[in-house]
RNA sequence: GGAAGAGUGGCAGAGUGGUUGAAUGCACCAGUCUUGAAAACUGGCAAGGGUUCACGCCCUUCGUGGGUUCAAAUCCCACCUCUUCCGCCA
């Protein structure tokens, strides 16, 4: 959601910004709504003007004892009037933020240019990927091996994209999200929070996955009920409709969820394995900020995953999204992306994005400083801290003993899983 | 799921059809007093929007959405949330 106000004063600006994502002019379209909407609004608001006031005479006359009847008579005459001019407007005020809730983000200025994912920019590489000799296993196959990853009895149950984690692979899932967690909460100074699983609409309008996004979305039939398709929403919608002292900013949540997705626009991609799951957990972080302290947060954000990857001892590399590859809510991204050895490819971990005030626009999320009158909107920041199943593939592909076909467990880990060194198959 | 009650400004809490956007108290802000603080006193203190160069004027909002009325926080309907009781249940 946008400031119209701003837009009215700079449409080229924003006409510019939107382009670097590809977008058409929209700016013309956006006033000329504006425009009629505001035009009703004052031409009704003129028309309940006149009602209120006569009807307070009337107030006045009736308690002196006199006869009302003719300006009764008159207020009555201006309701078809004002009806009718009331429904226009809302059709009018309805056709701009449906209008305005279909545009994506304007994108931070640093944001490199660029058409789609091949244009990202790296810009910063931890670790260096182990040179293997023979073609490396990937994770599938090491689970499997290990009898400790089931997709067929799996997939018997809930069909494509599930999976049945057992004895060691599902210690270490547990064990990752427990690490995670305790990272952010000792080290990094994040609230644990343990959140709703099912979101309305309008928790979901919030953070953008509605309108447009609909359909990767599982939803109950009966109820107004969603399945979040990351905590993100559940996180991100505590400051909805909330007016926050300035001082008690920050605030930076943590919470460990499982996400759902339909995976609708992915048909084909990454059919194998657990890279791409209809359901998943991940451990997410959100920040809630002053406008001026968002993009210091991003690159703290951010930094707060990249030491998670590093206490794991895993390669990985940062990059900052491109304008045609960052996400519609996000003004700008990073992505950290792991070492797959078996893709020898590095892929996507984490996500870390700075919302700007786009979220808190939508949420009505605002915050006060001390003794001032004025109200911002917030910012808001998200970041995966990380996706458990993908940390998961990619300690057992970067820890995996081809000697005997088990999985060292990570330093970090061992004491999460009963000091186990490796996993092996019993 | 059934029954009863309740949802008003940051909080507490008045207000059952007519200058009520809303008494009062607390909190908060500014000032007076004080060496300073406290107390006391004085004043201020909802959000969003339209219009205006501006002062200002106006509109909307008392859980949400409809309705009745010249006029709704106040009456009617539906929904949501909370509390209590009953039922069921991890």
């Amino acid at each position: 959601m946008f400031d119209l106000r701003a837009i009215r004063k700079n449409p080229e600006q924003f006409d510019k910004n939107w382009a670097r994502r590809g977008l058409s002019a929209q700016s013309s379209e956006i006033l000329a709504l504006d425009e009629a909407n505001r035009g009703l609004q004052t031409e009704l608001q003129e028309l309940l003007a006149a009602r209120n006031e006569k009807s307070k005479e009337i107030g006045k006359i009736k308690s002196a004892g006199g006869d009302a009847d003719a300006i009764m008579a008159e207020v009555s005459s201006l309701k078809d009037k004002i009806a009718k001019l009331e429904e226009q407007q809302k059709i009018a005020d309805e056709a701009v933020k449906t209008k305005l809730s279909g545009i994506p983000n304007i994108l931070a200025e640093d944001v490199p240019d660029g058409p789609d994912e091949d244009h990202n920019v790296e810009i910063r590489k931890y670790g260096t990927p182990k040179s293997l000799n023979s073609i490396p296993k990937d994770h599938v196959d090491i689970g499997e091996a290990l009898g400790m990853m089931d997709f067929a009895n799996a997939a018997k149950m809930s069909g494509s994209r599930f999976v049945i984690l057992n004895a060691g692979l599902a210690r270490m899932e547990r064990a990752l999200a427990q690490f995670f967690l305790d990272t952010h909460t000792s080290e990094h100074g994040l609230t644990e929070v343990s959140p709703p699983l099912l979101v309305k609409s309008d928790a979901l309008y919030g953070t953008n996955q509605l309108p447009k996004f609909a359909d990767d979305l599982f939803k109950s039939s009966d109820t107004d009920h969603w399945l979040i398709p990351t905590s993100e929403v559940s996180l991100t919608n505590i400051v909805a409709e909330e007016i926050i002292d300035e001082e008690d900013l920050p605030r930076r949540y943590t919470a460990f969820t499982p996400c759902f997705r339909k995976e609708a626009g992915s048909a084909g991609k990454d059919t194998r394995g657990m890279i791409r799951q209809h359901q998943f957990y991940k451990v997410e972080m959100v920040s809630v900020t002053t406008p001026d302290k968002s993009i210091e947060e991003h690159e703290r954000m951010t930094g707060c995953a990249e030491n998670l990857l590093k206490k794991l001892e895993l390669p990985f590399r940062t990059i900052v999204l491109c304008a045609g590859d960052t996400g519609f809510g996000a003004s700008k991204t990073y992505d950290l992306e792991v070492w797959v050895p078996s893709q020898e490819t590095y892929r996507e971990i984490s996500s870390c994005s700075n919302c700007w005030d786009f979220q808190a626009r939508r949420m009505n999320a605002r915050c006060r400083a001390k003794g001032e009158k004025d109200t911002k909107f917030v910012h808001t920041l998200n970041g995966s801290g990380l996706a458990i199943g993908r940390a998961l593939v990619a300690v057992m592909e970067n820890y995996y003993d081809p000697a005997d076909g088990g999985v060292f467990v990570p330093e970090v880990l061992k004491s999460y899983m009963g000091g186990l060194e490796k996993i092996l198959s019993c």
